[in-house]
DNA sequence: GATTGATCTGAACGCGCGTTCAGATAAACC
DNA sequence: GGTTTATCTGAACGCGCGTTCAGATCAATC
């Protein structure tokens, strides 16, 4: 068997972590071992700590990676003024975003029972921070009439329940493009919270 | 240490299931072990394998009698002819089934893939069974002029993610009741398909 | 071309896993 | 009260787990 060690750091580290976020929303975080991992990667489990801590804080990392991802590319946008117009954008941003990871959603979502309660703190902190921003455009929408619905918090539970189910059925080689669909959940958003 | 042994198959056999069912919903299937569910009961582990082959079919059985008992439960209301009155009583019960059940629904949902491929199609069988029905009451509604959507799956998907979503955030303990919480889910419901 | 330092291997650690089974126990039956 | 039988214990099996670490290896530096 050829060995083959060398400097790799910078190749290895994200390797690490794009072979862990492989397995575990595949087959569940405590079913993927170390050494699963390190097979992945071509490199022997001990070899994993010279990148991360230990295995906890490599399945926070790949929450808290997702989570800031998506704050900063919703903080990206400019939001319009209408809240018409920003439960618009909002609507296509999150399928849109949430449709190109699934990965990352699956996990973010599935194994928040295996964070330590500080890590899961973290994590849910940042979740609410991003339905915050859907529920202040509902309220905004509700004060200049545009909107009626019985109580913001639970219809954004429920938006983005249905936004993000997207992801359990859709495929990209399936018969409707994610444009398509996009346009038909944001008429059905629409509806929902109309006046 | 007093030995406790004895005859006590049929209170054993369903305390089995209830222990497996709340520490799966807790830990997950991976993290929960035989020795654990054991402990749970009050039972050495190797007396778990009295009630059950092996612990694929401990899952398999608990998956099966959630969706057995769900299509039960669905089979014995009588639907009404009238595609509005039908799809009331498909949200109300829908919810209502599904909050009383909260370990059973993270399970079916989160375990799936912990079951061999034959065990995951018979539960897929079901499931998609359940959803036919939702779909059926749809395009009656459309059929009728009652309703009015682009896509009877895609919407079907839409409103069960979004029902199934209340177990995400509802507490018996909360400030809304499960009877608002059925009449604000179907407002919305209603003005997703109204014509 | 020798030295340094980052990177990786390979072995080891104690532990818990799912499952099996011979033997112990106690309830049920005659 | 002796026998039968369902039920449970306790030990064992081989295995993989997360993590550690001494030593091997190689790229970069002088």
């Amino acid at each position: 068997m050829a060995r083959t060690q060398g400097s790799h750091s910078d190749i290895t580290g994200p390797r690490v972590r794009d072979a862990a976020r492989r397995l575990i929303a595949r087959h569940g975080f405590a079913a993927v071992s170390m050494r699963k991992i390190a097979a992945e990667v071509g490199v022997q489990a001990g070899a994993l700590y010279n990148y991360i801590p230990d295995k906890q804080t490599l399945l926070f990392e790949i929450m808290q990676a997702h989570m800031e991802e998506l704050l900063t590319a919703r903080a990206e946008l400019d939001a319009p003024a209408d809240p018409v117009q920003a439960l618009e954008q909002f609507t296509r941003f999150h399928i849109r975003f949430h449709s190109n990871r699934p990965d990352e959603v699956f996990i973010a979502y599935m194994e928040l029972r295996n964070l330590t309660p500080e890590n899961f703190a973290a994590i849910e902190a940042m979740r609410r921070t991003y339905e915050d921003q859907l529920t202040e455009i509902l309220v905004a929408g509700v004060a200049v009439g545009h909107f009626r619905l019985a109580e913001p918090r639970v219809t954004t539970m429920a938006l983005i329940a249905m936004l993000t189910g997207v992801n359990t059925w859709f495929r990209e080689e399936g018969r409707l493009s994610l444009d398509e669909v996009e346009g038909i959940y944001l008429d059905m958003v629409r509806r929902t919270v109309a006046a």
